[in-house]
DNA sequence: GTGAAAGCGCTAACAC
DNA sequence: GTGTTAGCGCTTTCAC
């Protein structure tokens, strides 16, 4: 762990300048002449000398050139996406990335975000896990940029990227209640989470708006893996008054779902939310709100870079979705039958899409 | 960007007491009376005192206890679930992860290892992308502790961990050769690609191993995306003696390889590299190699660890794959019908699984 | 138990 | 153009 290796002085010694012209030579400052500056960078390549940026940045009163980065799980694709999306615009400004999982560990986070302080990252974006984060309210006003990701952060107030959840849910309410079904189930998981909730507000300001009501002995929260989603499936198929169709509140949910009918062979319509890569192959009919995460990911690092260059207004930016429909159909070369019911994609807006 | 905040000397200063003791508090140094300690601790809080991770650092003459993650791209899920498994590991040590995406790309490679040698990390786990890296024996030269990742690198040697590309290639080989195939077609991307050559060799020593011989004529390189591997997959059909059974190098092909026979609905036998999260709903049977991307990152941060304590011997680690077999059958609730062709999943294992 | 002095590797501010 | 001095925030060393 000892990392010593040769030095600036090292360096200035050998080739008989001072420290301030190899600092010069190295930080490409100019004012030193050519012939000097070969001779530092001869010596630099030839003992192979490496500038420390720790001492760099602590001299200079700098951060520490670094950004983290703290989300649920780092394996999971769509934060992993999210990460990709972050990097992508650090590295146009030579600022590198700190992964950390919360696992959705409330103490873990505040862990986290200590040691990151202590880090002196220059700045923090988070996906919410904490029901409070007040905690983070006090390092914002000791000076720490952060931008939340994903979910609002309650009790603080910084800039916001979120996805559009309720205007995803409510197109794809509307492309289920456009095929006719009257009884639409609900699948989801614990609606304690943000994004949950908004789902289901998205789902049920549709229902009401085409003037029907939502029936709560359809809906089903609670499932977290996909068998739960399809034990809850089977559950609603065997009412008395099924459900004619199936709102999927995620990706797992909706591969829960689709099982449970491919395994009775009931080929009920189904909608869902998060698009999912292979649909093309499960040869079902399904229609899935999609959106780009590594947009999530880049639109937080631009709000993120621009507060560290000194913007201090709270901007709150909704991400849009779009809905995707797969036909199932046998010899469907085309992938995606229909798509865009919302606008496309699209940066800077502050404006949530309408059900339209 | 500029992150001053309270210093040491600051709270020595309120508390009226020396800096070192204030040091001594804040890292539980031991050796202060409880009285002090209190009176340190409360000015602390009071002031919102952070100790300055980077300057400790510096003055102990320690490297920034971060760990390098050198990868393709962190959006890939297999990457990014090596990422976590990497963080896994290292958050028993407190150390924290830098990761950052080479896109293939030499030159950024490079400017990565050197990008996060100026930052001093302890380690760098990396998954080679240039085709030479004797550069970075240099940096091992100079006390860099490296560890290879999924593909060995050339010219320089330090700790390796490998999937077993070639018997889990063998083991889906065999599997459609036990159900009597013998003109299998092979659809893989790349042939410069270490990993891809390792798994035709698989699939190679398989055929050969059976008496057969490889029909260059069935094998198609170069395939990137799904919809090339569907391409391929097409003229291979159409040949006058086309092939009963194909073999994927990896998940994109395998996707390719379904749709384009479900396109036409035609029933093939196939194997693929690369588990497919969602193949239940395929319908359609498919036998694929698994592993847990997750164990390799863990694997690479365990070899490292120990790097950092001490150890100076090179290892070399291959991680066992399994191959699944989904049945594709319409009422099937077991997913896999088979599994564990070879060992199971096990570590620090440097035997490569015979193909049996 | 506590503290004063020196200095990690570098850059800012000023001299020459 | 180049060098000198001071000091970033902390830990080390050693003295009391």
């Amino acid at each position: 762990m000892q990392q010593t290796g040769p030095t600036m002085r090292d360096v200035a010694q050998l080739a008989g300048v001072a420290l301030k012209t190899v600092s010069r030579v190295v930080n490409c400052e100019g004012g030193v002449s050519s012939r000097t500056r070969e001779k530092v960078d001869r010596v630099v390549s030839e003992i192979g000398y490496t500038r420390n940026e720790m001492a760099s940045n602590l001299r200079a009163g700098r951060s520490s050139s670094m950004i983290g980065l703290i989300i649920e799980d780092l394996a999971n694709p769509f934060y992993s996406a999210v990460a990709r999306g972050v990097e992508q615009v650090l590295g146009t400004r030579k600022l590198r990335l700190i992964t950390a999982s919360s696992e959705e560990d409330e103490e873990r986070e505040r862990e986290l975000v200590t040691d990151l302080q202590q880090r002196r990252v220059g700045g923090l974006i988070i996906v919410p896990a904490a029901p409070d984060h007040r905690f983070i309210g006090l390092e914002i006003d000791k000076g720490l940029q952060v931008v939340f990701l994903d979910r609002p952060a309650t009790g603080v107030d910084s800039d916001t990227v979120l996805l559009d959840n309720r205007g995803g849910s409510a197109a794809a309410t509307e492309y289920l209640l456009a095929r006719g079904h009257r009884r639409i189930a609900v699948i989801g998981h614990n609606a304690k989470v943000w994004t949950m909730q908004e789902r289901l507000a998205g789902f049920a300001s549709a229902i009401e708006e085409s003037g029907g009501r939502v029936d709560e002995s359809l809906i089903r929260l609670g499932p977290v893996t996909p068998a739960d989603a399809a034990a809850a499936t089977k559950e609603l198929l065997e009412m008395d008054a099924p459900p004619t169709a199936f709102f999927a509140c995620n990706n797992r949910m909706t591969v829960g779902v689709l099982t449970e009918l491919r395994r009775q062979c009931v080929y009920h319509d189904i909608a869902g939310f998060d698009d999912i890569e292979s649909a093309v192959l499960f040869q079902l009919p399904v229609a899935l709100v999609a959106y780009d995460p590594v947009e999530l990911g880049r639109t937080a690092a631009r709000l993120l870079l621009e507060r560290l260059s000194g913007r201090r207004t709270k901007e709150q930016l909704v991400i849009n979705t779009r809905l995707v429909t797969y036909s199932g159909a046998k010899g469907a070369s085309r992938r995606r039958s229909a798509r865009s019911l919302g606008q496309p994609p699209q940066l800077g807006s502050t404006a949530e899409v309408p059900a339209s």
